[in-house]
DNA sequence: ATGCCGGTTGGACCATGGTCCAGGGTCAAG
DNA sequence: CTTGACCCTGGACCATGGTCCAACCGGCAT
């Protein structure tokens, strides 16, 4: 009983039939049963895990992250300490990235406030800056 | 006078000699003048320019605003206003993502804080928290 | 003249996460 | 019986910013 095709699969879960199969090729989920004509036939368990997936990757888990939160799942060994260590790598993560993007808009808002755009490019002090940084460069922006 | 061979363009830039090529058939550089034996010559303002493509890589700019950016300033016509509607927007983006990077973060250190670590993956709340989050969902994280 | 470094080309390949296509088979409705 | 919607496969293609490769040529030192 329950048993979607490839298509309803997909569109139970909000993505294209594309990407269940490449799911499939990449590991995240299971060689489907097939019909006799070779049709894909999925289960609950399956929608649940594709949208287990679409969940990690909107917390910011590569796929490859979330075959392996899918792996410690289904372990009855694992503790979750071993999940809670790769939160912890993905938000120390999300905290490098954020410090560098802020550090980047920062920049360019004390450019952009600098420049007063009725001039001529000449004299826009973005340019200048992107003209001149490499004199005294290689420290980190 | 001062005329490098690729090899020395991309040392002094501190890039590899393929990406000087690679800039070049993306039309960020010139066409360089050849010796008679093909060698690619480059001078001081080819330097000047992949050091520029490199200070706005380091602003977030990709390699296509980066050749907009040379192209106003090449221009004798175009007003400093263009530079800053290019800046303002890259600021937006950037504050685009810094939000939803630091949501993502923030709901991580949530879910790491609930984690106890010392029990089996069963009662993750991490996990949980990805198995169950579709139940109610198409809200945008 | 021999070795070696560095230059040339076109094209393949990397990661990431898919998307699309051709050329065929299947299935239910009209 | 035909039409249309769906499914199958293998492989190409997308953006981004390069990197690496083979197979060849140039130029300098020993």
């Amino acid at each position: 009983m329950g048993n979607f095709k490839i298509g309803e699969l997909a569109a139970a879960a909000g993505v294209g039939r594309d990407t269940i199969r490449y799911y499939e090729r990449m590991g995240l989920l299971r060689e489907p049963a097939r019909t006799a004509a070779g049709y894909r036939l999925y289960d609950a368990t399956d929608l649940e895990r594709v949208n287990f997936i679409r969940s990690a990757q909107e917390l910011g888990f590569t796929l490859d992250q979330a075959r392996q939160l899918l792996a410690l799942r289904a372990s009855d060994t694992a503790h979750a300490q071993a999940v809670l260590d790769i939160t912890l790598a993905k938000i120390t993560d999300a905290e490098v990235r954020l410090k560098r993007l802020s550090d980047i808009r920062d920049m360019l808002r004390l450019l952009a406030d600098e420049c007063p755009g009725e001039v001529p490019v000449s004299d826009c002090p973005i340019l200048t800056f992107l003209t001149e940084r490499r004199r005294s460069d290689h420290r980190k922006i």
